[in-house]
RNA sequence: GCGCCUGUAGCUCAGGGGAUAGAGCAACGGAUUCCUAAUCCGUGGGCCGCAGGUUCAAUUCCUGCCAGGCGUACCA
């Protein structure tokens, strides 16, 4: 589709005054198949030409040359239209999908640059909470977008593994810590504690200082303290890898807030040799009243540290290992101003690639009762959502396919994918109202109703068990629903890039929903077992790339496509 | 108070300045001698929050208002 476009765009060029990216622009695809692939709108010519768009667009059609590319253009009304050469545009796809296969719709315009990827970071020593599924999918799928771009990526747990918050477990655990509960189940009951000091805490103002103090000999490496906070550490670590596991993530590195902590001190002293720091009430600021925004608190008057002066630290750090082309950070949209406020910073300290960073926000996942909270200890597990969705869908494969080999596997995939698509599919700007009733429903937009197409195609491949060819009769697929397909298949990688481009994995979770309910029009009105020789080979090759895309789309949000469900 | 985000069908949401605003769920009615009915087809359902503005054209961009969410210096 995109030499079909630049045809387009080549021809008109040469008819109007205007540049190459301004007619890409304005190209729009018509509302109806019939109409055209893609229509090019006259209105913006009527003032300089001083004729009437409908005018314009006829006279445009006259001059329009087929090519290649371009097998027809006309005008309806004020609208140019161009018609592809559809037996081409057919071959040429499935061919390309035929030699590309799991590489289908991938570009190269990355090739050669890095983009760091900071994502999913769960807090140490606290459960992993649904609140944090957000942040691990949606960068997730980035990363894999990204790399679909050519990029090379770098994964990034930002473990907040640091932070006041240990400060308040070590108080609490000196006060009612269990050392043999603690070996029981670490996560749980650090949880426990957490929940038990802030509901103390808020009768016993002393408590909050403690874990302050608690936190300080933390950073001035108190040998128990640390140890403390390393045993917490390990526990929580295994407990997270094996989420991760599930969702079958990986990361390339994992440095935490901890991390950095050799970094502090360097950093504020060249924030210091900047001049762009001064002391207000106690605790080292940086002034960004005159952009408008709070100061940015780095140091406390207490003399610790606060996030976003590990932040500081970890983007500078990472610019020096990775020299990103783009630096993305997947974080809730609550904290937008931080990371306006780093930003701002990191250009005041004269940092040219200040501007290559990226804060992609999203909204939070609340719940009728209310905003979830760790401190009030009303979380939601994500590994319960996990298991009741796989045992759902292990339910169902019981009643619809109990013959079914790898059952475990299969409702793993899917009851995995539906928890993943039903966060990805929708903007993420939006806040999530958490349903168990959405969140376990497999009909309708959802994954596993890609899952099915995709599964349905396999099987009608696995009976024909024939190696595909690349060689059908294109000129067969002349029906509309297969015409309609093939405008979907060719259209994946425009779909990749604009969900990359935008940081939306939705824009390409929407798409393959569009795919599959195109597919399952076309599945139940063109039979392709009993088609007729030629017919069946070709429509056999216009499904698999079906199957291919799907597989390939799914794969980019995370989501595994088992072959039977 | 100030800043950011969000308001589209009963519910959950798509919608790239352009042609008749679309899905899913729920409701109702249909389809299985036929490639897996986690599917498909049909029906009903809309001052696109309100008011201005920019434009040949606004659900889309701008301003104001209303409603909700989040943030707003020693948490992250």
């Amino acid at each position: 589709m995109f030499k079909f476009k630049q045809e387009i765009i080549n021809n008109l060029v040469t008819l109007v005054d205007m540049t190459e990216e301004e007619i890409d622009q304005h190209l729009s695809i018509p509302p109806d198949p019939k109409m055209g692939d893609y229509a090019f709108p006259c209105f913006i010519l009527s003032k300089s030409w001083k004729r009437s768009p409908h005018e314009i667009s006829e006279y445009m059609a006259d001059k329009i040359q087929p090519g290649e590319w371009i097998k027809e253009a006309h005008n309806a009304g004020p609208y140019l239209n161009f018609f592809c050469n559809r037996e081409k545009l057919t071959g040429e796809t499935l061919k390309d999908i035929c030699e590309h296969r799991e590489f289908f719709g991938y570009l190269e315009e990355g090739e050669g640059e890095n983009v760091v990827i900071d994502f999913s970071a769960p807090n140490i020593a606290k459960p992993f909470g649904i609140g944090h599924l957000r942040s691990t999918v949606i960068g997730n799928s980035l990363y894999r977008l990204y790399k679909a771009l050519g990029y090379n990526c770098i994964g990034i747990n930002h473990l907040g593994d640091w932070g006041t918050q240990f400060g308040k477990l070590i108080a609490a655990y000196e006060h009612w810590g269990d050392e043999e509960k603690l070996k029981d189940d670490p996560i749980s009951y650090l949880y426990e504690l957490y929940v038990q000091f802030h509901k103390e805490a808020s009768e016993n103002e002393s408590l909050e200082e403690e874990g302050r103090s608690c936190f300080k000999n933390l950073e001035w490496g108190e040998e128990e303290a640390v140890c403390m906070w390393a045993k917490f550490k390990d526990l929580s670590l295994k407990e997270f890898r094996r989420v991760y596991d599930r969702l079958d993530i990986k990361f390339d590195a994992e440095q935490g807030e901890s991390f950095y902590n050799e970094m502090l001190s360097p950093t504020i002293k060249m924030l210091e040799e900047n001049n762009i720091v001064k002391e207000s009430d106690g605790a080292l600021v940086v002034d960004l009243e005159s952009y408008n925004m709070p100061p940015c608190l780095l140091r406390k008057k207490d003399g610790a540290t606060l996030y976003a002066t590990r932040d500081l630290c970890a983007a500078i750090y990472r610019f020096e290992e990775y020299n990103f082309h783009k630096l993305i950070y997947v974080v809730g949209a609550g904290q937008s101003l931080h990371f306006q406020q780093l930003f701002k910073v990191l250009e005041l300290m004269g940092f040219p690639w200040a501007d290559r960073c990226v804060h992609v926000p999203f909204g939070l996942i609340k719940f009728k009762e209310g905003k979830m909270s760790t401190r009030m200890g009303n979380l939601i597990f994500l590994e319960d959502v996990i298991d009741k969705a796989v045992s759902l869908a292990r339910e169902i494969i019981e009643e619809k396919n109990p013959g079914l080999e790898s059952k475990e596997e299969v409702a793993e995939m899917v009851g995995i994918g539906a928890v993943i698509f039903g966060d990805l599919s929708n903007d993420r700007v939006k806040d999530i109202d958490f349903d168990w009733d959405k969140v376990l429903d497999f009909s309708g937009e959802t994954s596993p109703y890609i899952q099915y197409a995709h599964a349905r195609i396999c099987s009608i491949l696995r009976k024909e068990d024939a190696h595909i060819s690349p060689q059908a009769d294109f000129s067969l697929l002349s029906r509309e629903e297969e015409q309609s397909l093939i405008s979907y298949l060719a259209r994946f990688s425009e779909n990749i890039k604009r969900a990359a481009d935008n940081y939306k994995p939705s824009i390409l979770a929407r798409y393959l929903i569009d795919l599959t309910r195109e597919f399952n029009y076309f599945y139940h009105r063109c039979p392709v077992l009993t088609a007729e020789k030629e017919l069946k080979e070709a429509r056999l090759l216009l499904i698999d790339g079906v199957r291919q895309v799907l597989v390939n789309g799914l794969y980019l949000l995370g989501i595994k496509a088992p072959q039977e469900m």
